[in-house]
DNA sequence: ATATCTGCAAATAATTTGCAGAATG
DNA sequence: CATTCTGCAAATTATTTGCAGATAT
């Protein structure tokens, strides 16, 4: 639940504006599909596909399209965050600390159980390959696959 | 060309067994599709989207399925490396060094110029998360992004 | 009112699969 | 000659898009 509590324990947990304001003040609309898109991401805390979330909500209340396009827009603004766990299908996760959201996953090969990771890519190291590069605005993907506990006794 | 150089000098750049061979001793064949894949593959310092390699070929001497069957069997069979660039299209690179092939790319999110990075997750950290989760086998998919020198005048 | 959404259906795009005939070892 | 491949066409899957009507501000 309290994830990274340990690091940067100074930064208030800034859900400080709430994403109906947010949405507002891009003149964007705070429709049901939305709210109900948001509401299954902040019960879930691992990133769910786009035919996840159509489940949750309930096949019949909105549209896969609507779920898509409003992905997009909640990317955009950097609601949600996109991950690729290299299967060709798109994940989405609620950004829940705007000062420090980035984190990883550690995802086992055989069930898909999904672990979320603190540690990080060394931000030094990072700058070096940018520099190094001559790259600016680098960032990183970055993703664990293993075999969980449960799996490895099989 | 000569990359990683300055690490593992002590390993011997081994192509040793040619892939001729690997694929006899799997029972599988020599073909001609194999043979020109392999062969752009060797070309081409970067990975390849199977539509490249398609291209590449020249599209009447192959069929887009062939490749896709071909590709799947050389990464089983770790001749080819797959990457996700997070644009849900499967790119491939011949594995150039049995010894110490992983490595990763920076990617310019503009101009999609591509740079092979030496630099790695660090081992102990990845041992590190592995324990604490009790995962087996671990591995990551790592990718850099940013903007290129060139991408970055404009 | 008016810009922004939504559902629905049709369009793309990447990838997979079935099958009968072709090629390799 | 038996196994493994290949081309072709059809099927799947994820995602995108056009459009006319519905909704939020």
């Amino acid at each position: 639940m309290k994830r990274r509590l340990h690091q940067h324990p100074h930064k208030k947990s800034a859900e400080a504006v709430p994403i109906a304001q947010r949405l507002r003040a891009e003149s964007r609309k705070i429709t049901g599909p939305r709210r109900a898109i948001i509401a299954v991401l902040e019960k879930e805390a691992h990133p769910l596909t786009i035919r996840e979330i159509h489940e949750c909500i309930g096949k019949s209340e909105c549209d896969l399209a609507t779920i898509y396009r409003s992905m997009h827009l909640l990317e955009k603004m950097r609601i949600v965050t996109r991950f690729d766990f290299g299967d060709a299908v798109a994940r989405y996760e609620l950004v829940r600390d705007q000062e420090d959201e980035h984190h990883h996953h550690l995802i086992c090969t055989d069930c898909a159980k999904v672990v979320e990771i603190d540690e990080c890519f060394p931000e030094e190291l990072e700058r070096k390959i940018a520099m190094g590069n001559g790259f600016a605005d680098i960032r990183h993907k970055l993703e664990f696959f293993g075999v969980c506990p449960n799996c490895q006794e099989k």
